[in-house]
DNA sequence: AACACACTTGCTTGTTGACAACAAGTATTT
DNA sequence: AAATACTTGTTGTCAACAAGCAAGTGTGTT
């Protein structure tokens, strides 16, 4: 690879065909969201997003086979931000610390990147419908915050910081709905919700819900 | 009116203009949610919704002038019930009791008729993406739910029951958060979730948060 | 090493069928 | 006969597919 002494002739011109799909690829996963922040799902077409990528009408169908093929792509990308930036927030810690800390990375995930939780959960909400190509997606997602919650729950039970008596699935539910359901009210009405309040009043909340009462004991 | 020794002949043949109107009106808001249900907002077309119901292609369309000034009409149709479910039971009652009724009321409804929420949910998330027609109907049912529940708060700590130190807005929110997050998950994956006991931890959860800790005071 | 040829992959343009929306008609009630 | 409920004819848009063109890649020959 003697690519170091051509590099700097033409960066948006790849040489290989590996180059050339990522470039496309990308482009146009920044159109589709972009124009679903603009038009929404059903007032995106497909000719938009290849044409506002820089391509042809055709290109987006021929790449990912489908409209749905193409969303689900968008939210993949999205969502594998969003899990990083969880992983790197809460690290290895556990009960209702690591609880905290998702919250907190949350809520400060979608005042850093409002617009991929927009995109996101637009998509995820369409995953309601029945027979929907992004139900899949949006129900693993979900469950998996479910797991990742009981997990936290039920390794504070046994480090011994949380009351043993909670039922980690209802309250594992609880969290994500929670999140869920602000993102909801918030993607309805941006300006309404305070979010610092809410947050603290919810971390508050979960620590005399979850917490051990004498955990000195 | 001398409809009386007439009304046997045929039940299902209006006589009025106005018996004609109300009865295809309901046919085919049935026929919509029917189809809803069964392929999603995208997968129902107007001529199916019009056909389901026995009449023509055209009429849906006819009649409510688009797909999104139909489901409108399916939506304030299916809150209406709601509406009138919760001040049936809710009544004049105020405070964490009135918040916890209607916590009461909502799983009970969604027990009772599940697939009027669910085509209810359908609709209002579909009102998450921007320049939805359905997204002012979604945008305003949830204020007046938060609203609600804001009146329930003040009239609590008005009355001495409740702590004046909570946020009347921020808690509002989180209990239409949670209610709204439950239905998400629920409708994603009906069987996943025990509704009794989210339903008591829940109630538990609003009168530890909510109540004045020395309401004899 | 340099060239040429066959092959693969990226991308574009042509076409079809489905559907929402509208317009112009027919049937039913008043 | 006038108004209102409903139906049928038509148009433009879009997703999906098919067929082709263009750019890149591998292999054998010299």
């Amino acid at each position: 690879m003697q690519s170091d002494s051509k590099s700097s002739e033409r960066l948006s011109t790849p040489r290989t065909q590996a180059e050339r799909t990522a470039l496309s690829d990308s482009a146009m996963l920044a159109a589709a969201q972009t124009l679903i922040l603009e038009r929404g799902i059903e007032g995106t077409t497909l000719a938009a997003i290849g044409e506002r990528a820089g391509y042809s009408r055709g290109l987006a169908t021929y790449r990912y086979g489908s409209k749905a093929g193409l969303f689900r792509e968008v939210s993949t990308n999205i969502h594998r931000r969003w899990v990083s930036y969880l992983s790197e927030a809460v690290g290895e810690e556990t009960g209702v610390d690591a609880m905290c800390l998702a919250v907190d990375a949350y809520y400060r995930f979608v005042s850093d990147a409002p617009e991929d939780i927009r995109v996101l959960h637009i998509l995820y909400y369409a995953g309601s419908e029945p027979s929907s190509e992004l139900r899949d997606i949006a129900r693993t997602a979900f469950q998996r915050q479910i797991a990742d919650a009981e997990r936290w729950i039920t390794e504070g039970v046994n480090a011994g910081t949380i009351d043993s008596s909670v039922s980690a699935t209802a309250e594992a539910a609880e969290y994500v709905a929670h999140l869920a359901g602000m993102t909801y009210l918030w993607l309805l009405n941006p300006v309404s919700l305070r979010f610092d309040e809410i947050k603290d009043s919810f971390k508050r909340s979960l620590r005399t819900r979850l917490l051990n009462a004498a955990p000195a004991t």
